[in-house]
RNA sequence: GGGCGAAUAGCUCAGUUGGUUAGAGCGCCACUCUUACAAAGUGGAUGUCGGGGGUUCGAGUCCCUUUUCGCCCA
C-alpha cells in the first residue's frame, strides 16, 4: 500500500487488483448468507448455466444484473443470498460429448455403454463447471459459493425423486403412445420447443394407388401427392373430404373475402387462386364427389410395394383445394395423419427403428435409412407406372435444435405430466399479481403458452440425466397385472409411503419408488419389474431449482427463511420452458410461488442484429473483454446498454494479437479458423482453429469498442479519487451546517441526494441503463467537471480547505458506495486506499466505515438536501461559464490570457454570482468588470444572451472580426427561424383561443426575448462590420 | 397465419402524463501536454424522429395504415 497519495498510479491496475480483492472477499466470507431472523432476506437463484460450454456475453449481462441487485440489497442490510450452480443440460451436453467421441475416437455411445459414457460426460461437466464458475468469479459475482449446486447432485436428485413420486401418486404422471419429434441422430424424442422449422428445397411426388375392384364408371386408381414418399410403406388409409363441394364453396368464400380486403398489390395473386379454383371445380370436383361416395361404400385401395389393402376414408383433413384432393394417411409418422387415424379408428404402423432406419414393416426396404428408402420407393413406383409426376417444391422441415438433423415424427411410448391443474395454478400466480413480470408485456407469452395446457412429455431417451424412477412389467393378462399390483400394494414400503403403483391399460404395472433404495429395487427386480431406461427432461430438475437448492423436501431453515426468492433475472427465450415450470412446481411442492418478481433482460446481438451463439461464431468470451478492459468496464458497459425496450446491438472486433489493430468481425470471417489482419497483414487464429498448424498461430481475442465508454469512466473515477486523496492532507472530519454552506457545497450535496434517490429507485425497478447514466453524469459532469474544479482554488485557501476536504471526502465516499454494485472492484480498491487518508468521512455519521466496501451500508437519501432552488441558482453560474468559454474558443483566445466582461442583470443575480469571481477566473479565465442593470459596455465586445443575463465579453485585445461576425450571423439565422415559428403560432387564432393560458404566456415571453436577442445580434453585426 | 418488439445524428442508444430550439456516449472538426485523468480538457458541427394518413391549438410521443428487421407461437 502506498503511504503517499502521490504514488498512487494514474491507472487502475485491474489485472492484479481484481484477483486480490476477490480472494479477500472470499476469505472474509463477504458473500456468505446465513439465516438471521433479525434481518430481512433477499434471495436470487442463478439461472444455472449449462455445463455444455463456456459463458458468453449474454451470460455476463445476466449475471451482472443479478450481482447488482444482490450487492445493493446486501448493502441495504438484507441477508443477500445469491444461490449459484449449474445445469446438466441433458440433450445438449450428451450430444456434444457424443459428437466428440465420434470425431476423436470414431465411437458411438453404444460402443462405450451407458456407464462409460456417463463417466465421460461427468468429466466434461467437471471441466466446464470449473470454467463457468471461474468466469463468474472473474466477473465479480458475489454468490455464496459454499452452496454451489448442480442439477444432478444428490440434493437436487432427491428433490426430483420426491417431486416425481408425488406427481405419480396424484395420478399426474402417465405413459402413452404419442407421436413425438424423433431425433434420429441423438435417438431421443425432443419437445416442440427444441424443434425449429427450416424451409428446404424438396419435391412433391404424385403417386397412384390402384382401386380394388372398381365398379363400372369408377376410377381405377387414386392419386395422392406427398413430400415424403417413403412413408407410404406405413400408410393405413387414403382420405378424401366427406363433402368436397361444400368445402370448396367455403374456400372460395374465404378467398373472396380476402380479395375484397386486400390492397392492389396482393389482389392479382388472389385472383389467380380464384381462377384456379374455377378450373378445379370443373375438372377435379366431380371425381372427389365420386371418391367420397366410394369411401362411404367401403371401397379399398391396394397399397403398392407392400401389397396391403387399405381403406378409402372420408375426413375433413383431406383438402379438396390442394393437390389431388386426396391425402395418404400415415398415422405413425405424421401428426395430422395421427389425428385422422384416431378419428377414423385406423391402425398405426410404425415403419422406423429408433436409429432412423426402416424396420420389418418396411418390407423390401428394411434396414435402409429414410433417404435411401425414399429413392428406392420412388424408383419402384416409377417402374410400376404409379409415379404420375414430380414437382419441385419448397417444404418446411422440422430440424432438431440439438443435433441440427431433420426430425422424424415417430410413434413412441412417452411419459407425460398432466398439465391441466398445474398450468392453471401458474397462470393464476401471474394474473393475480403474486408473481410480477417486468417488462409486463412478457406476461402475455407466458399466459398464452400455459393456457394451452398441453401435457408435458418428460421422458428423454438419453443416458445423461435423472433416470425415471419407475419399474415396470407387462403381464399377459389383465388379471395377472391386477394380482401383481395387489401384491406390491401389500408390501410394507407401500404402506410407509415409499412406493406407489399404477396400471397402464391393458396389463402393464408401473411402480414408482420415492427414494434411492437398493434393497427395494432388488425386491422389484426379483418380481420381474424392470426400471425405465429413459431419463427426465432437464427442465424437470430446473423447475425445482428455487426450492431444491434450499434443501427441499427437507423443511430446512434456509427454505423457510429464503423462500420465496425475491427476484428472478433471466432472458426471454426460457420464459415458458423454465420460468413457467418453476412457478407451477414451486406451487405444487412448497405451496408457494418461487419468486415475487421476474425481470426479463435484453438479448445481446452482434453488429448485424443477430443473436450471439457459438455455432454462428459471433459469441464473445467475457474473459476477452475483462482482459482488455477490466471486469468493471465489462459490467458497466453491459449495464450502460441494458435499456428496457431495445436489445443490445454490439458490433464486435477481433483484436489482432500482432499489432493490436481491431478487425471488424463479419459474417464471412467469423467462421474462419484464421483471419488476416487488415493493418499488419499477419494472420491470427480464431475459436475455429482446429489443425495444429492453425492453432500454432496467435489467437485473437474478440472484443467490442462498446466497452471503451465504461473503461474510460472507470479511469475517470480512479483519477478523481486519486485527486481527492492527494488533497486530503490534514483532513479532520467536521460537522457542517447545510444552510450555512457556500452555494457549490449545497449544490453538490443536493445533486448527491437526488442521484442517490434516483439510482436506488432505478435499480429497484430494473432500469439499469438509467441508473448507470445517472451516476455517470453525477460522477463525471457534476463531481469532476464542476465540483472538483471549484475545489481546486478552495484547497489552496487555508480558511476554506477543511470544509471542502470534508465535502470532497463525503461525496467520494458516497459515490463509491453507489457505484459499488455496478463496478465492485475499482470501488473496493479505492475504498481500501481512502481509509488511510480519511478513516471517517461521512457527513452524517461519526462511526468508522466498514472495513470492506462490499459490506458497507447503502447511502441514505437525505431529502433535506434536495434543493431545486439551489440547483437552479447554480445553473446560472454554469451557463455564465459556458458563455464565456464559447467566446474564448470562437475568438481563439489562448488559455493563459484572461478576459474581462460586464454583465447586465438584476441585483439578485449580481449578489449570487459576484462572490464567485474566483471560480469564474479559474474555470473560464475571465474577470467581471461590472454587474448592473445598465453596465458600461466595452467598446468592442461579444454579446451573449443567457437566462436573466446579458454577458458582454471585452474583445478589445483579441477581436477576430470575421469569426465574431460569422458567429453572430449564424445566431441571427437561428433566431429569425425561431421568431417566425413563434409568431406563426401566436398569430394562429386557434392556438390563442384553445391552448392553456400558461403555455401562451410562455410563448409570448419567449418571443419577446428572442426579438431582443435578434436586435442585439443585428446591432453587433453592424458594429463589427464598421471595424 | 397469429402475437410481441424495434426503426430517432455516421455508429450504439435515451427521450417520463402530447407543450419552447429533440439529447447522451463514441466518431468527426478546431484548440489545449492547464500540477487527478490525453482512456483527458474546452468549444463546435451533425437529425424530413422509416413512409403515408388521422386526432389535436400543438405529435418523436396518441390512433390507423404501410415498409423493413428481430423474436415468439401455430
Amino acid at each position: 500500500m502506498n503511504a503517499d497519495p502521490q504514488e498512487i498510479p494514474n491507472r487502475f491496475d485491474f489485472a492484479t487488483a481484481a484477483t486480490e480483492i476477490y480472494n479477500q472477499w472470499l476469505q472474509h466470507g463477504c458473500f456468505d448468507a446465513n439465516v438471521d431472523k433479525s434481518k430481512k432476506p433477499f434471495t436470487i437463484v442463478i439461472p444455472p448455466p449449462n455445463v455444455t460450454g463456456a459463458l458468453h456475453l449474454g451470460h455476463a449481462l445476466n449475471n451482472t444484473l443479478q450481482d447488482i441487485q444482490i450487492r445493493m440489497h446486501r448493502m441495504q442490510g438484507h441477508v443477500a443470498l445469491w444461490m449459484p450452480g449449474t445445469d446438466h443440460a441433458g440433450i445438449a451436453t450428451q450430444a456434444i460429448v457424443e459428437k466428440r467421441l465420434k470425431e476423436v475416437e470414431g465411437k458411438t455411445r453404444h460402443d462405450l455403454g451407458r456407464e462409460k459414457l456417463i463417466e465421460r460426460i461427468w468429466q466434461w461437466k467437471e471441466q466446464y463447471e470449473a470454467r463457468i464458475l471461474g468466469q463468474l468469479k472473474q466477473m465479480g459475482c458475489s454468490c455464496d459459493w459454499r452452496r454451489t449446486r448442480f442439477t444432478l447432485d444428490p440434493m437436487c436428485a432427491r428433490a426430483v425423486r420426491s417431486t416425481f413420486f408425488d406427481l405419480f401418486s396424484k395420478g399426474l404422471i402417465y405413459r402413452g403412445k404419442r407421436l413425438v419429434n424423433w431425433d434420429t441422430y441423438l435417438q431421443t424424442a425432443v419437445s416442440d420447443d427444441e424443434v425449429n422449422p427450416e424451409t428446404i428445397k424438396g419435391h412433391f411426388w404424385h403417386l397412384r394407388y390402384p382401386v380394388v375392384g372398381p365398379k363400372a364408371g369408377e376410377p381405377t386408381y387414386v392419386t395422392i401427392a406427398t413430400t415424403r414418399p417413403e412413408t407410404m410403406l406405413g400408410d393405413t388409409a387414403v382420405a378424401v373430404h366427406p363433402n368436397p363441394a361444400e368445402a370448396l364453396d367455403k374456400y372460395e368464400a374465404q378467398l373472396r373475402e380476402k380479395l375484397a380486403g386486400a390492397n392492389a398489390k396482393d389482389q392479382p395473386a388472389i385472383q389467380v387462386q380464384l381462377d384456379e379454383l374455377a378450373v378445379r371445380r370443373a375438372e377435379v370436383l366431380p371425381q372427389l364427389i365420386q371418391l367420397a361416395e366410394m369411401a362411404r361404400d367401403g371401397r379399398k385401395l391396394r397399397l403398392p410395394l407392400v401389397e396391403r389393402e387399405i381403406p378409402l376414408v372420408t375426413d375433413p383433413w383431406a383438402k379438396p383445394e390442394l393437390g389431388s384432393g386426396c391425402v395418404k394417411i400415415t398415422p405413425a409418422h405424421d401428426p395430422n395423419d395421427y389425428e385422422v387415424a384416431l378419428r377414423c379408428s385406423l391402425p398405426m404402423i410404425n415403419i422406423m427403428n429408433p436409429d432412423g432406419t426402416l424396420n420389418e414393416n418396411g418390407g423390401p426396404y428394411v434396414g435402409l435409412t429414410m433417404p435411401k428408402a425414399r429413392a428406392k420407393v420412388v424408383a419402384a413406383m416409377d417402374d410400376l407406372g404409379f409415379l404420375e409426376k414430380t414437382e419441385d417444391r419448397e417444404i418446411e422441415l422440422k430440424h432438431s435444435d440439438r443435433s441440427k438433423t431433420p426430425i422424424e415424427p415417430y410413434l413412441a411410448d412417452q411419459w407425460f405430466v398432466r398439465m391441466e391443474q398445474l398450468a392453471q395454478s401458474a397462470m393464476d400466480a401471474v394474473t393475480s399479481g403474486k408473481v410480477k413480470i417486468f417488462p409486463s408485456r412478457y406476461a402475455n407469452g407466458y399466459l398464452d403458452w400455459l393456457g394451452e395446457k398441453r401435457d408435458w412429455p418428460v421422458g428423454r431417451q438419453l443416458w445423461w440425466g435423472h433416470q425415471i424412477p419407475i419399474w415396470s412389467k407387462t403381464l399377459d393378462t389383465v388379471s395377472n397385472a391386477q394380482s401383481l399390483k395387489f401384491k406390491i400394494e401389500a408390501m410394507p414400503e407401500r404402506l410407509s409411503g415409499l412406493l406407489n403403483v399404477s396400471i397402464e391399460e391393458p396389463a402393464t404395472v408401473h411402480v414408482c419408488v420415492r427414494d434411492e433404495d437398493a434393497g427395494l429395487e432388488a425386491k422389484l427386480n426379483s418380481l420381474g419389474l424392470v426400471r425405465q431406461e429413459d431419463v427426465l427432461d432437464t427442465w424437470f430438475s430446473s423447475a425445482l431449482w428455487p426450492h431444491s437448492t434450499l434443501g427441499w423436501p427437507e423443511q430446512t431453515d434456509e427454505l423457510e427463511y429464503f423462500y420465496p426468492t425475491s427476484t428472478l433475472i433471466t432472458s426471454r427465450d426460457i420464459i415458458t420452458l423454465w420460468v413457467a415450470r418453476m412457478v407451477l412446481m414451486g406451487l405444487n411442492n412448497v405451496h408457494e410461488i418461487p419468486f415475487n418478481e421476474v425481470f426479463i433482460h435484453p438479448k445481446i446481438l452482434d453488429g448485424y442484429g443477430e443473436g450471439m451463439s457459438k455455432s454462428k461464431g459471433n459469441g464473445v468470451d467475457p474473459l476477452d473483454v475483462i482482459n482488455k478492459f477490466g471486469p468493471d468496464a465489462l459490467r458497466f458497459g453491459l449495464v450502460w446498454l441494458c435499456t428496457e425496450t431495445q436489445d443490445v446491438r454490439m458490433p464486435v472486433q477481433f483484436e489482432c494479437p500482432h499489432c493490436e489493430a481491431l478487425v471488424n468481425q463479419t459474417r464471412e470471417n467469423r467462421q474462419q479458423p484464421t483471419v488476416k489482419c487488415d493493418k499488419c497483414g499477419q494472420r491470427f487464429s480464431t475459436q475455429w482453429a482446429e489443425t495444429a498448424e492453425d492453432k500454432a498461430i496467435a489467437k485473437a481475442p474478440v472484443v467490442s469498442e462498446r466497452f471503451e465508454v465504461a473503461r474510460n469512466f472507470v479511469n475517470k473515477l480512479w483519477n478523481a479519487s486519486r485527486f481527492v486523496m492527494m488533497n486530503l492532507e490534514g483532513f479532520k472530519p467536521m460537522k457542517v451546517d447545510f444552510d450555512a454552506l457556500p452555494l457549490e457545497d449545497q449544490w453538490i450535496l443536493s445533486r448527491l441526494a437526488t442521484v442517490t434517490k434516483q439510482m436506488q429507485s432505478d435499480i429497484e425497478h430494473y432500469h439499469y441503463a438509467e441508473a448507470a447514466r445517472v451516476i455517470y453524469d453525477f460522477a463525471w459532469d457534476h463531481f469532476c467537471s464542476l465540483y472538483v474544479e471549484m475545489a481546486k482554488p478552495r484547497l489552496q485557501d487555508p480558511a476554506a480547505r477543511p470544509l471542502v476536504q470534508q465535502v470532497l471526502a463525503h461525496c467520494l465516499d458516497a459515490m463509491l458506495r453507489l457505484l459499488h454494485p455496478i463496478t465492485p472492484f475499482v470501488t473496493e480498491a479505492i475504498w481500501q486506499q481512502l481509509v488511510r487518508f480519511a478513516p471517517s468521512r461521512d457527513l452524517h455519521s461519526d462511526s468508522a466505515p466498514s472495513r470492506w466496501l462490499v459490506g458497507a451500508s447503502w447511502p441514505a437519501v437525505h431529502e433535506e438536501h434536495i434543493r431545486p432552488e439551489v440547483e437552479k441558482q447554480f445553473s446560472h453560474f454554469v451557463a455564465l461559464i459556458g458563455a464565456v468559454r464559447e467566446i474564448r474558443s470562437r475568438q481563439n483566445i489562448a488559455p493563459k490570457d484572461s478576459v474581462q466582461f460586464s454583465v447586465k442583470c438584476e441585483p439578485a443575480m449580481q449578489q449570487l454570482l459576484a462572490p464567485m469571481a474566483s471560480f469564474i477566473e479559474s474555470m473560464a479565465g475571465a474577470t467581471a468588470t461590472e454587474w448592473s442593470m445598465s453596465p458600461t459596455l466595452p467598446s468592442i465586445n461579444a454579446h451573449i444572451a443567457i437566462e436573466q443575463m446579458d454577458v458582454y465579453v471585452d474583445l478589445t485585445q483579441f477581436i477576430d472580426v470575421a469569426a465574431e461576425i460569422s458567429r453572430n450571423e449564424k445566431l441571427l439565422t437561428n433566431l429569425v427561424k425561431q421568431i417566425q415559428g413563434k409568431e406563426g403560432r401566436l398569430s394562429n387564432e386557434a392556438f390563442v383561443s384553445r391552448a392553456p393560458a400558461d403555455i401562451i404566456a410562455k410563448e409570448r415571453q419567449a418571443l419577446d426575448e428572442l426579438i431582443a436577442q435578434r436586435a442585439a445580434a443585428e446591432q453587433a453585426i453592424e458594429k463589427l462590420k464598421k471595424l
